[in-house]
RNA sequence: CGGGGCGUGGCUCAGCCUGGUAGAGCGCUCGGUUCGGGACCGAGAGGUCGGAGGUUCGAAUCCUCUCGCCCCGACCA
C-alpha cells in the first residue's frame, strides 16, 4: 500500500479534547476522528487493527463450536418489556420511536433478541448446548463518555450468548469460554489478568471479567501474590481482621469533642487520642428495589472504605447511593462529621465484620461537636441487623483464599466478561425445550463479551513510549513500515518499490511511504508515532553502499544488509518478534 | 445530576477585559531549492468567529437565551 494513497493525516498535537494516552495517539496518527461525543470514525488505519482483532476473536471462538451470526442494532420495545429491562434498564438505553410511534431502543446489548431467536428456531434438548456469537456496534448512552474508544457511547462488541439444557454444563461452556477468552488475548500480546468480578446489573449467578492492565485503567484490581485469587475490588473478599482487645465493656457515654477543619472519621479519632481501631464510621445510603426506597446504615472501621456492591447485593436492592449530605445533616441534627447510627432508631444498621464484637468504640452522637463513646454496636443498634463483609480490600490485605499471600493492586481496563446468566431471560421469555422425558425446561444461560474497540485501545495504553505507538504484532495495522527518503529519487523509488513487492509476494503487509518533498525527519516522526514492528529504510545514502535497513520499533534495534536480504531479514524479525510474544504471553 | 471551563480555517491557539468589520504556527495548493530525525524561499486557497435574539452608527468582543464539547465531582458522616 502507498502511503500517498492512504486516507490519513498526522498531527503533532493531539487535538484539546483527547485526555488518554490512546485517544490521543489514536487521533494523532489519524487513525480515530470524533464525530460526537463518544462517538469516532474508524479510519483505514484503526479499522485494520479491529478487523485483526476480530479474526483473532473469530478463529479462537470457532476451535470450541461456536456460531456466527448478526442480529439487529435497532431492537422492538416489545422484547423489552417482556424481558422486564425496558423499564429497570436506565437512560443508557437509547430509545426512539419510528414514524408509527412504535417504540424501539438501540442495541446495548442482545440478550432478549437471541433468546427470541432461540425460542422460536430450538425445541429439543438434541439441539443443545449452541453457542451463538456477533460482532457488532453497540450503543451505550453513557451519563459522561470519555477516554476516547475506552467509554465511548458507541462501540463494537463480540457479544455471545450460548444455551444449555442444565446447570452442569452451562458450568462447562463457562470455562470453556473462560480459555477460549484466555487465548484471544494471549495471542494479543498483551498483560492481562482474569478477575472474579461482581454481577452488576445484567444479573447473574457467577462472572469473571478479563483486563489489560494498564496505569489509566478505570478498575482497581487485587491479585493475590502467593495463590490465584483475583478480584475486581468492587467484589474483593476483605479479609476478617486480627481480633482487638478493647477491654472491658463499658456503659455507652457522649461527650462534646470538636475538631473543627477535620474531616475524616481516621484523623477525627487520631485528634481524640484514640487509635484506627477504637473508632467508627458511619454510612447512610439509600437502596431502592422495584418501587421501594429505603435508607439502612452501615457502620465501619474509622479506617477501612465502604463497598456499596457489598452491600447492595446483600440488601437485593437494585440501586444503593448515598444519602445526599445535607438529607443526612437533616435526619440526623448534625452536621456531617458528628452523623452516627446510634440516635437513627429506625433505620437498620449493617455492620462490618471487622467489628464483630467489638467494643468501646467512638462515633458520632448526632449533635454538632459532640460523640459517643464505648459504643457497642451489637449492643446501642435498636436495628442491629448483624456482622458482614461490607468494606473495600485493599492493597496489603492478607489473601482470605489462601490465608498466605497479600493482595497486590492493579489497574485494568475491562475488555471482557464471562458470565452464567442462569434462567433469567429463558424464564421471562419462555425460552424452553423438551428434555429426554418429554418434559418442558427453561434453557440455563451463559454470556460472553469482549469489548472489541476498547481492546485495541487498551492494546495502546500498554504500548507506546513518547514517540508513538508499538504495535504488538498480531493487530498492527501494517507490519512493515517501508520509508522512501527523497522518494523522487529514481534509485531509491526503484528500489523501494521493489522491497515493497517482494515483501508483499512473502506475505507481508507493507505500508511504502511514498510521499515526495517530504524530509527524512519528518518521515521517521511519522513512522515512530504509526509504530508499525518493523521500519524499512531506502535512502539515497545507504543505496551508494548497496545497503538498505531494518529497525525494529520496539527495541530500536538497526540491521543494515543488501536490498536483495530484506525479504529473508523481516522474515527473521518477525519469527523473533512473535516467539518473544508467545514466551510473553498469558500472564 | 452538581460545579468549573471552552467553542475563532483541517489541527493548536492569539484577538474579547478596553466594540471599529479577523490573525499566527502547523497542515493544504502551485513554482523552485533541498533530502538520514518534524528543511527553505516565493506565491496562494481556506473562517456566516457554535447558533438565535438583543444593545449599538458599528459586535468575535457587551447582554440574554440556546446548542455542542471538555474537565472535576457524585470520596469525607
Amino acid at each position: 500500500m502507498k502511503q500517498s494513497k492512504l486516507l490519513i493525516q498526522t498531527f503533532r498535537e493531539a487535538p484539546r479534547d483527547a485526555d488518554v494516552v490512546s485517544q490521543q495517539l489514536m487521533m494523532r496518527s489519524g487513525m480515530i476522528m470524533k464525530l460526537a461525543a463518544g462517538i469516532y470514525d474508524y479510519l483505514p488505519l484503526a479499522y485494520r487493527s479491529i478487523r485483526k482483532f476480530q479474526e483473532i476473536v473469530r478463529e479462537e471462538l470457532e476451535k470450541d463450536g461456536c456460531q456466527e451470526l448478526l442480529m439487529p442494532a435497532v431492537q422492538p420495545a416489545e422484547l423489552w418489556q417482556e424481558s422486564g429491562r425496558w423499564s429497570f434498564y436506565g437512560k443508557e438505553l437509547l430509545r426512539f420511536k419510528d414514524r408509527k410511534g412504535g417504540e424501539f431502543c438501540l442495541g446495548p446489548t442482545h440478550e432478549e433478541v437471541i433468546t427470541d431467536i432461540v425460542r422460536k428456531n430450538v425445541r429439543s434438548y438434541k439441539q443443545l448446548p449452541m453457542n451463538l456469537f456477533q460482532i457488532q456496534s453497540k450503543f451505550r448512552d453513557e451519563i459522561r463518555p470519555r477516554f476516547g474508544l475506552m467509554r465511548g457511547r458507541e462501540f463494537i462488541m463480540k457479544d455471545g450468548y450460548s444455551f444449555h439444557a442444565d446447570d452442569a454444563d452451562a458450568d462447562r461452556e463457562y470455562w470453556v469460554m473462560f480459555n477460549a477468552y484466555k487465548r484471544i488475548f494471549s495471542r494479543l500480546g498483551v498483560k492481562f489478568r482474569p478477575v472474579e468480578a461482581d454481577s452488576g446489573a445484567i444479573g447473574g449467578s457467577f462472572t469473571h471479567e478479563f483486563h489489560v492492565l494498564a496505569g489509566s485503567g478505570e478498575d482497581a484490581i487485587l491479585s493475590c501474590d502467593a495463590c490465584d485469587y483475583t478480584s475486581n475490588s468492587e467484589k474483593t473478599e476483605a479479609p476478617q481482621v486480627p481480633a482487638v482487645d478493647h477491654g472491658a465493656e463499658q456503659p455507652l457515654s457522649k461527650a462534646h469533642f470538636h475538631t473543627p477543619g477535620i474531616i475524616t472519621m481516621e484523623e477525627q479519632a487520631k485528634a481524640m487520642g484514640l487509635e484506627a481501631h477504637q473508632a467508627s464510621k458511619f454510612y447512610l445510603f439509600r437502596a431502592s428495589k422495584g418501587e421501594d426506597t429505603f435508607d439502612v446504615g452501615m457502620v465501619l472501621r474509622s479506617d477501612h472504605e465502604p463497598n456499596p456492591v457489598k452491600l447492595r447485593n446483600l440488601l437485593g436492592a437494585d440501586v444503593l447511593e448515598l444519602v445526599p449530605v445535607a438529607e443526612a445533616e437533616g435526619l440526623s441534627g448534625a452536621q456531617s462529621g458528628f452523623i452516627g447510627p446510634v440516635e437513627l432508631e429506625k433505620i437498620p444498621m449493617y455492620v462490618d465484620r471487622s467489628l464483630e464484637g467489638a467494643v468501646n468504640l467512638s462515633c458520632g452522637a448526632n449533635q454538632t461537636g459532640y460523640h459517643h463513646f464505648n459504643f457497642n454496636p451489637k449492643r446501642d443498634l435498636k436495628l442491629f441487623k448483624g456482622y458482614f463483609d461490607l468494606r473495600l480490600g485493599v492493597e496489603g490485605d492478607t489473601c482470605p483464599r489462601c490465608g498466605n499471600g497479600h493482595f497486590q493492586a492493579f489497574r485494568g481496563i475491562e475488555v471482557g466478561q464471562v458470565f452464567k446468566l442462569g434462567t433469567k431471560y429463558s424464564k421471562s421469555m419462555n425460552c424452553v425445550f423438551l428434555d429426554e422425558q418429554g418434559k418442558e425446561n427453561p434453557m440455563v444461560m451463559g454470556c460472553y463479551g469482549i469489548g472489541v474497540t476498547r481492546t485495541v485501545a487498551a492494546v495502546i495504553e500498554q504500548n507506546y513510549d513518547a514517540d508513538g505507538i508499538i504495535w504488538p504484532w498480531p493487530v498492527a495495522p501494517y507490519q512493515v513500515h517501508l520509508l522512501s527518503l527523497d522518494a523522487a529519487n529514481p534509485d531509491v523509488s526503484e528500489v523501494a518499490t521493489r522491497l515493497e513487492k517482494e515483501l508483499e509476494a512473502a506475505g507481508f503487509e507493507v505500508l511504502h511511504d511514498d510521499r515526495e518533498g517530504m524530509s527524512p525527519g519528518a518521515k521517521f516522526k511519522d513512522a515512530d508515532l504509526l509504530g508499525f514492528p518493523l521500519r524499512a529504510v531506502v535512502g539515497a545514502k545507504g543505496l551508494k553502499d548497496g545497503i538498505v535497513e531494518l529497525r525494529d520499533r520496539r527495541t530500536k534495534e538497526v540491521r543494515k544488509f543488501a536490498p536483495e536480504a530484506m525479504v529473508a531479514e523481516v522474515s527473521a524479525a518477525r519469527d523473533r518478534i512473535l516467539a518473544e510474544l508467545r514466551e510473553a504471553g498469558g500472564r
